[in-house]
DNA sequence: CTACGATCTCAACCTAAATTGAGGTCAAGG
DNA sequence: CCTTGACCTCAATTTAGGTTGAGATCGTAG
């Protein structure tokens, strides 16, 4: 068969339906549909899945995902070299972060014991090191014009 | 002066007041108050505040982060032993997590323009590297009973 | 034709880590 | 004493990334 279920996509790639559902609402999916009204994927989305997947291990966001899939060949079947072109940027991107951890490890390391821990310039914890930590909620957008939560107030 | 306001310590640890305040909502901080309600923090709750943002940039949860505190002694100022005990716990966390980064980055080096980004067993992205990804939201805790997440059906 | 599983839509709910707002109190300078 | 900025509590809201459930329809094996 050309096409493939949600359901079937959904076990080949490893993920659950809904998530599936729930990409496709954030546009990095627009598969096809059948008479019924039922989703029909194409072979080439279980690449583009996988894909998604794997970006979001590196630490993307959904978002950052949809703009770079956004530079895939709209009409054609993205070809390998598409792919590959698109996986090459993540070579920086994991870069980057090991660089952070490898640099905060060694921090660590030296500070052990010592006095910095309670030094607010300890670049340990400086600001534009939180902004730049991984996960979800509210945060310090990197190079965002509002620099600072100002909560109540906010200088001493 | 002995005690900080919370105003003070925000602005000595570079975080905001209402931040504080749900630190201590979720028992990673126990500050005293003065005749009028107000918190009073001692001195050691700037670097106790210190080792938490440092702890989250690592990419622990509060809730893990709550458990190593509370391995501090109780009832006097934790000493910088203490804290230096603490700390190294951190540096197998962080080679754990540089590591993975490293196979993964490596992978995708060797990945790039093959084929196997679309076969499920790739290692890039099998159920187990998905279920150790940071960030929050529904995850698969590794270990858990649940398997796999059962939205609608999930076999082929 | 009838089941029954797979799909569909849409809205509500979930967790983590905070932020925001409303409505009220404290404390320190003038 | 009065003002004002810092503080208080408590509930609601936010964001990301999905999950869950209700109620209805599709599609296919028997």
């Amino acid at each position: 068969m050309a096409e493939l279920t949600i359901g079937q996509l959904a076990s080949r790639v490893g993920i659950s339906v809904s998530a599936i559902r729930f990409y496709e609402t954030r546009g990095l999916l627009r598969p096809g549909r059948n008479k019924g009204g039922q989703r029909r994927f194409a072979r080439s989305d279980i690449r583009r899945l996988s894909f998604i997947l794997i970006a979001q291990q590196i630490g993307l966001t959904i978002e950052e995902i949809r703009e770079k899939l956004e530079t895939l060949p709209e009409g054609r079947n993205p070809s390998r070299a598409d792919w590959a072109r698109m996986s090459r940027g993540f070579r920086a991107d994991l870069d980057r972060r090991i660089a952070t951890l490898t640099r905060l490890r060694d921090h660590l390391d030296g500070c052990i014991g010592c006095g910095c821990l309670s030094l607010k310039s300890c670049e340990l914890y400086n600001p534009d090191d939180r902004a730049a930590r991984f996960g979800t909620g509210p945060r310090y957008v990197l190079g965002s014009k509002e620099e600072w939560p100002k909560s109540d107030y906010s200088s001493s």
